[in-house]
RNA sequence: GCCCUCGUAGCUCAGUUGGAUAGAGCAACGGCCUUCUAAGCCGUAGGUCAGGCGUUCGAAUCGCCUCGAGGGUACCA
């Protein structure tokens, strides 16, 4: 059990003897800023006075005399009525044996029992992945690590479009550019797609059927499965790149197959009325803010529509909650998908939709305007190429999901230390180093030896560890994780500066601190995963 | 108009779910390499937490108003 969850317990148990029942949950646990407040701290005589009716101080003193204090040094009640507990140092170091011993699984937290799906990217395949896919893709594996290591059941989706009017579109593209390359005159439309990688599709189809698709019926149908193919292959070979892996990936033409369409208007029936020829389904009843058409006057299908179907559709396969990764545009689309579940029986917050903000491009002190009628845009493999995906995926990362992201190229390449990612880096690889010239000299995990203040903020970050996780599934924010991972690099750099690792003629203290930097290097390396983000032995 | 996100040091941002003297990194300034990686460490300086009113023992955090930035408000996806 953590040092938190043992404090935690005994100011509940404390709270008990007094006639007060009160959930560990609110109880408020905190490292001290300042080492005069002692290691840990709680505001519970603050935050629980009025119940045992005294004033803060009265309560905390209270408290205090009922407080078991095995494992503690001293415990001092300081300002306003905030208890600060000095813990024994044995309590704190025996993490170091524990992460040594539990490796890559120190931080897992339990299993809940608990499926989660985790939609993400889920680009339309007609081109390449651009900036904010990147984004997309970079948040949306992390969090998906992250619930895992939490004690999720976790399972990553790609979800494509390939029954609407961008495939659709595609298709006219390539048939277009193929008809080209025989030498007929065409006209690439405003909603056509003007890459290069159409030309490219467009030889790449006469290379291998010659002209069979020339004057040919099929020919769109087939553009369209060739077509999507050809730039979903492109697509997973990025996103593999950039260290994405996906487990599932739904087709909109088989979510839709057997009318499941015309099967769920029949189910909503009861939540529908009629504007006209359209159909519009009342989401007011539950959370939204208005009603939304679902079948247009022509008969058409908005794309809500399948929409529902396919959040039903993932419901339907056994999780237990559903996560949509998706840009910030797409805020009105929260609240009328929660409440076409809602209308299937699901509670609200079966599905949780994170919203990414935007990214802005800078170079040279000022903005870059991208426009995809322009051609001025950044593809994910060309940041990755420029910057490389340690750094695009720290910075994607780094920044709360609800915050606008300044995107600084030239930071982002230089690889020097104004750099975080590369702070962090090398405070594993100097660790690795460290330990691979001592690795004759056995590791002491008792810390028995470990005093000197670095050596012990070092460890309380260690520590400290699991609860990040829990905080950052808890919250869906990958952020927290980086901002552990510079916590972290700091305490490594000042304890690597401030005592010396490896000492000849004292044998006894190198294998303690030897053991502390392992203990150290696999948490950060356990960290820099979670964001995937490499930790290189050398720099 | 209405809704959402946001406004913290010169810049980019944290701020542990209302707590003690508001913190990092970069940029600036001053120190530290005969020994494990100086891509580092230690220190100095830098703040009207956009502004105002309120809630209370206590507010960057909660409520209301004003100002400012971005997004949404489609029978587009």
């Amino acid at each position: 059990m953590s040092v938190e969850l043992i404090l935690k317990e005994k100011i509940k148990k404390a709270f008990a003897k007094l006639g007060i029942e009160i959930d560990s949950e609110a109880i408020v646990i905190e490292c001290s800023k300042d080492k005069s407040h002692g290691d840990y701290a709680t505001n519970a005589a603050l935050k629980f006075s009025s119940l045992l009716k005294k004033n803060p101080r009265e309560s905390a003193s209270l408290i205090v005399e009922q407080i078991e204090t095995s494992g503690l040094d001293k415990i001092e009640i300081a300002g306003p009525g905030f208890i600060n507990f000095f813990v024994k140092k044995d309590s704190l170091v025996s993490v170091i044996s524990k992460i040594i011993n539990d490796g890559i699984a120190y931080g897992n937290g339990e299993n809940k029992n608990n499926r989660i799906n985790v939609e993400f990217v889920s680009a339309n395949p007609t081109g390449d992945l651009h900036l904010g896919h990147a984004r997309n893709a970079a948040i949306g594996d992390s969090l998906a690590r992250i619930l895992k290591k939490a004690g999720n059941d976790v399972t990553r989706e790609y979800y494509l479009n390939d029954a609407g009017n961008q495939i659709d579109n595609l298709a006219l593209s390539i048939e277009a550019r193929y008809q080209e390359l025989f030498g007929r005159d065409v006209t690439i439309g405003d909603n056509m797609y003007h890459g290069a990688d159409i030309i490219e599709i467009a030889k790449h189809i006469k290379k291998l059927h010659g002209d069979k698709f020339l004057d040919n019926k099929n020919a769109l149908k087939f553009f369209k499965t060739f077509g999507m193919d050809e730039e979903l292959k492109k697509i997973n070979k990025d996103l593999e790149l950039f260290r994405v892996k996906f487990d599932v990936y739904s087709y909109e033409t088989k979510v839709r197959a057997n009318d499941a369409v015309l099967k769920e208007i029949d189910f909503l029936k009861n939540h529908t009325y009629k504007d006209g020829d359209a159909i519009v389904l009342r989401t007011t009843d539950f959370v939204d803010d208005k009603d939304r058409v679902i079948v247009k006057s022509n008969g058409e299908y908005t794309y809500f529509l399948p929409d529902i179907v396919y959040h039903v559709n993932k419901l339907s396969r056994g999780f237990d909650s559903l996560i949509d990764v998706l840009g910030a545009d797409h805020h009105g689309y929260i609240n009328r998908m929660k409440s076409a579940l809602m209308m299937h029986g699901y509670k609200e917050d079966v599905l949780d939709i994170e919203l990414i903000q935007m990214v802005r491009i800078f170079q040279n002190g000022e903005e870059v305007k991208l426009s995809k009628r322009t051609g001025n845009t950044i593809t994910l493999r060309e940041l990755c190429e420029e910057v490389g995906v340690d750094a695009v995926r720290y910075f994607f990362v780094a920044r709360s999901a609800s915050a606008h992201l300044d995107f600084n190229i030239d930071l982002a390449r230089e690889q020097s230390n104004s750099n975080p990612v590369y702070y962090a880096q090398y405070a594993y690889a100097r660790l690795t180093s460290v330990l691979e010239q001592a690795k004759d000299i056995p590791l002491d995990q008792s810390g028995s030896l470990l005093k000197e203040s670095a050596e012990m903020d070092l460890v309380k970050v260690l520590v400290d560890y699991p609860n990040v996780i829990q905080d950052a599934a808890n919250k869906k924010e990958p952020a927290i994780i980086t901002n552990y991972i510079q916590k972290l690099a700091t305490s490594v750099h000042s304890f690597y500066t401030a005592c010396r690792i490896i000492d000849k003629d004292n044998i006894t203290l190198t294998s303690n601190r030897l053991a502390l930097s392992e203990a150290a290097r696999i948490v950060m390396n356990n960290a820099l995963d979670l964001i995937g983000v490499n930790a290189p032995n050398k720099m």
